[in-house]
RNA sequence: GGAGGGGUGGCCGAGCGGUCAAUGGCAGCAGACUGUAAAUCUGCCGACGAAAGUCUACGUAAGUUCAAAUCUUACCCCCUCCA
């Protein structure tokens, strides 16, 4: 098992053991399909497209590794004709390491809505999830309303036949709205399925594929460590920080800390759905080695180009908004410094036309941008950490 | 020349006696977005005001009425059809 990969982590900032200095630290992480340099931010590709971006255009903004989701793709086209057609990697064109994500997040977004509404209080109301028990979750699908039945086992299938690099144990996503009973249940049920997973992953295994754990137990300290002990106690090749993270971004580092405090350091560690600038240099520090998120890609949709603090227009945003008026007339790239595709030859007044006029070109451009934007974030972080430069006087440039 | 239809806020377009500062859509101005049901969603959008509120508004003018974008009359303009 996992014989074709391997993680070597080079800790830059400290002991492990010690968990009262910084813990940030460089890895290689190879894969069947390349090697991955840690810490790696991981793009997501949900229904086995970056929304928007050619896996060439990926490669020439230097990502190193995507990922797919399992509901998505199970939903549609079917994990059976993906496997057809040689697997995700050779469907979609992508030859690099690539993930794919159990489904196990749908249960908690298409039963609540999105994060920010749930953090928030708000719930939508209309829920795809019909049920969930024991044997696993009960959604209705986005794609044409039919019932579609995920339990760990299925999961398993379902990726095995994509063929990502690394796959996932499927889980419940425990909501932030709930009570430390229902977080502890959620949690022991979670590793119920995620036991499962394991025992159906090695069952399958042809050595191909890693699997990663994820850590649960909400926004509590005792649950966080029991589960991150959990997870250390079995054969998973690495190990990802899952469910809520709290509902403020210092609840959040708190609970990223209460699980890497406990989480074994021999392991890949990821944090799971967070890449926000200023949540990675912190996931970092505390020894988080990948993350994942769709914010760079979406908010490129929606007009935001992720720049770093001397291009920006609010000091509480990471972001600027090319919608605004006030780019009309700015003449200058998004960023001056940026060797993206985009910034080579698009103004922000021309993009932000693009974007008036509602012109595709403008979300794809922004976010070509926004990719190669994180991947040089990544790449500085890495150095920093090589040369034991200071994270921390980084941080400043890019927050 | 004859017959008919119409002129509503930046644009398109509902309303056809009071609950209308006037439904919608577009445009405009902002905001949100963190394991993607997201090229999405939310708010504002006559003027002044923080708000309560006040004022000015449905081609123009006069009238009916307690009350008119809505009814009457005249005028101006546009469109369609017939000669």
């Amino acid at each position: 098992m996992y014989d074709k990969f391997n993680f070597n982590a080079i800790s830059c900032g400290g002991n492990f053991a010690d968990f009262s200095r910084t813990k940030e630290r460089c890895g290689i992480l190879e894969t069947p399909h390349g090697v991955v340099e840690t810490p790696a931010f991981i793009f997501c590709g949900t229904k086995a497209s970056v929304k928007g971006v050619s896996p060439q255009q990926l490669m020439e903004a230097q990502t190193q590794i995507i990922l797919s989701n399992t509901y998505h793709l199970f939903s549609y086209p079917g994990s059976e004709y993906i496997k057809k057609r040689g697997g995700l990697h050779k469907f979609m064109g992508w030859n690099g390491p690539m993930l794919t994500d159990s489904g196990g997040f749908q249960i908690f977004s298409l039963g609540l809505g999105s994060v920010a509404d749930e953090i928030k209080g708000k719930r939508s109301g209309v829920s795809s999830l019909l049920k969930i028990d024991e044997d696993g979750a009960t959604f209705r699908s986005y794609w044409d309303g039919s019932t579609q039945i995920l339990t760990p086992e299925k999961s398993m299938e379902i990726q095995k036949n994509l063929g990502a690099d690394f796959i996932v144990a499927f889980d419940e996503c425990t909501p932030f709205h709930g009570d430390k009973k229902y977080t502890e249940l959620s949690m022991e049920r979670s590793h119920r399925w995620e036991k499962r997973s394991l025992g159906e992953f090695i069952c399958r295994d042809d050595g191909s594929q890693a699997l990663y754990g994820i850590v649960h137990g909400g926004v509590h300290a005792d649950l966080r460590k029991h589960s991150a002990e959990f997870i250390n106690d079995h054969a998973f090749f690495a190990t990802a920080i899952g469910g809520t993270l709290g509902s403020t971004k210092s609840q959040m580092y708190e609970v990223i800390e209460m699980a890497t405090t406990h989480i074994n350091a021999a392991r890949p560690i990821h944090l799971l759905g967070i890449g926000g600038i200023s949540d990675i240099f912190v996931g970092v520090s505390l020894g988080i080695d990948t993350f994942d998120c769709v914010h760079p890609t979406r908010i490129a949709r929606h007009g935001g180009a992720l720049v770093k603090r001397a291009f920006r227009d609010s000091p509480t945003r990471e972001h600027i908004n090319l919608k605004r008026s006030e780019y009309e007339h700015d003449d200058n790239p998004i960023e001056l410094d940026c060797d993206c595709a985009t910034c080579q030859v698009f103004s922000r007044a021309y993009l932000h036309y693009l974007l008036k006029a509602s012109e595709l070109l403008a979300l794809h451009a922004i976010n070509i941008h926004n990719i190669r934007f994180m991947n040089r974030l990544m790449k500085e972080i890495r150095n920093t950490i090589k040369n034991s430069g200071s994270l921390k006087e980084l941080r400043t440039i890019w927050c």
